[in-house]
DNA sequence: TCAAAAATTTAAAACGGTTTGGGACATTTG
DNA sequence: CAAATGTCCCAAACCGTTTTAAATTTTTGA
């Protein structure tokens, strides 16, 4: 159904039906009433792609997934989602091939210029990111999921890794760990080059040495996770306990650890990062795991908030939230051995 | 730009340019050739949303994701975005409250009816799924990744859970197990119900009585996959082999073997279901882990593929396609203890 | 009571494209 | 050489809303 005919049954005119329908003021309180409720029973809803044409908005936002392993993806869209359902936005999702570089900046261009979304969520930024200047120069809102050095003014929300990284390992080094490897996100990555900066800072304020054999940087994978954490345990004097990116990387340490006959939790300590996930919880693993908590789910929710707020026109300068990580200690963290 | 401007610097009608830039016979080779260079050079697309209304298409299609743990979402995602990425249409995203299932039937609804997509993707769809029910009412387009018994003409893309595990359960009881345990998705679901059957069908034929003791079903997380498993391995006697229905869950039976004590691959076999994620593998556990396996990712490719043939016109009772799983042996599996 | 002000409602002009129905020109046919 | 056939191109109508500017009705104030 069409407005024109809506408004006929009604016996309005298609401009005062579409006012009242829109909330607007020069509408009596009784006619908006009556529109609303006629609305509901004949199933009227106002189209679409109407709408956007005349209004110039998308109401979508694009979030850009990238390709490689992110299972913590699903987990940021679920916020994100639960939150912008109820709003009447779209979420539009494009999908980014991590093997061509250039091919990222085009994406985020085409995005930008298509006029499909209203603003757009950069993830995984690093500090001197292409796709913020990009995106800045173009005009198109964004929210930044993570932060970036760059000198470009951009919204964010990050979470403390930084902190985080630097508790964990000060409390790693309190339990009287000295040899503490770090497996890290990708190189390059903002939150990486924090928690390599939390980590070292941890070290330094207790005059421990920093040895560049005992860090490691790639995806949060299960397969990395035992790779690294195998060859730091080859090391002599090997590690006495790790700092792990992810659960996943997690699990390859277990497994690492397993592997080569040592007890986790006695022989090997491990701290990782959680971002909370309904399908693996650090407190299930054997033995369950320590670790900084942050709930991905929460950031999305939270971020889909953010960027309304910057369609509503808040200054992006007000627009920076970073949030406090929790550290949970658990049994997989314990004093070294005696002999270690 | 405006198709107005553009046409204008061109010395061409809108009309020529419309047509030459959506590949119309009426234009001449060298016009659109050149209409074509223009446009990229001067940089010119059409408004998408004009187009959207005068086309009366949405140029998007809708994927609703559910809120629990679904980690192989983003696989799915994956392949179906690395698909539409070259076509001009665009993925979104609903979210659905798990908790309200009127809720789901309201959210199809309105997607359906708000003429935002053109047509949706349907998940772990039921034997009679209410919501393959209301899209067939409402005329809009569908695919069903998975399978219903519903009376009503549904396109599906679905793998062989039933044969999948079949050749799994098989499989064990060759190597002389007897007592089989099988930790199976939610209940409900036909993907449960067709590795249920699988299951049932390889012990009847050998003659094994089915115990409904040794069958659960539930989300597939790595914590029912402990919990299930501890409590199976509790009877006596106990079970000596699981069918798992996921990774997760495999990394929870892993977890409660190991917690009783006993060796995966030698005292108690295990075969999961694998969804091939990058960042964790089945081939990279210890002991590496026997699964069944079909890449979400490549059904999501290929569910695009489908979509789209659904959109130019092939008819719902062609689309049907059931692909083969691939039963790939590690060393979780192996022949019972003697005295078990 | 009546003009002015305020509150409602409406007609018409966008928004930026696609597509229908011709018209102009060039090419073939009888 | 006129008529018939193709090939290109164009003007105008239309998609279904929102919004501006103007018209109408109601309320207010002297």
């Amino acid at each position: 159904m069409k407005l024109r005919e809506f408004a006929q049954q009604l016996g309005l005119s298609p401009t005062t039906v579409s006012r009242a329908l829109s909330g607007y003021p020069e509408v009596s309180e009784k006619t908006r009433k009556r529109v609303a409720e006629e609305a509901a029973r004949l199933g009227y809803r106002p189209n679409i792609n109407a709408v956007r044409l005349v209004t110039g908005r998308a109401g979508a936002i694009g979030v850009v997934m990238g390709r490689s392993g992110e299972f913590h993806f699903s987990e940021f869209m679920g916020g994100l989602a639960e939150r912008l359902g109820a709003e009447d936005i779209d979420i539009l999702v494009s999908p980014m091939d991590d093997k061509n570089p250039t091919g990222e900046i085009q994406l985020y261009s085409r995005l930008a210029v298509s006029g499909r979304v209203d603003a757009v969520i950069v993830h995984s930024p690093e500090p001197n990111d292409e796709r913020i200047a990009l995106l800045h120069k173009l005009g198109m809102p964004f929210l930044v999921h993570g932060r970036s050095d760059i000198d470009v003014p951009h919204a964010w929300l990050d979470i403390d890794n930084e902190g985080a990284i630097r508790r964990a390992t000060s409390h790693l080094i309190d339990l009287g760990h000295r040899r503490i490897a770090m497996i890290n996100g990708r190189q390059g990555r903002t939150f990486s080059l924090h928690r390599d900066k939390g980590y070292r800072d941890a070290l330094e304020a207790r005059g421990i040495p920093f040895d560049p054999r005992l860090v490691a940087h790639g995806n949060f994978t299960d397969e990395l996770g035992f790779r690294f954490a195998r060859s730091f345990l080859e090391q002599t004097p090997r590690p006495t306990a790790f700092v792990a990116g992810s659960m996943m990387t997690a699990l390859g340490i277990y497994r690492a650890a397993r592997s080569m006959g040592l007890e986790i939790g006695r022989e090997v300590s491990v701290i990782a990062h959680d971002d909370v996930f309904p399908y693996l919880t650090a407190e299930n693993m054997v033995p369950s795991l320590s670790a900084t908590r942050s709930s991905m789910r929460a950031a999305g929710a939270r971020s889909a908030d953010l960027v309304l707020q910057l369609l509503s026109g808040r200054p992006t300068e007000e627009v920076h939230e970073l949030w406090p990580v929790e550290l949970i200690l658990r049994e997989s963290t314990a004093p070294p051995p005696q002999n270690g």
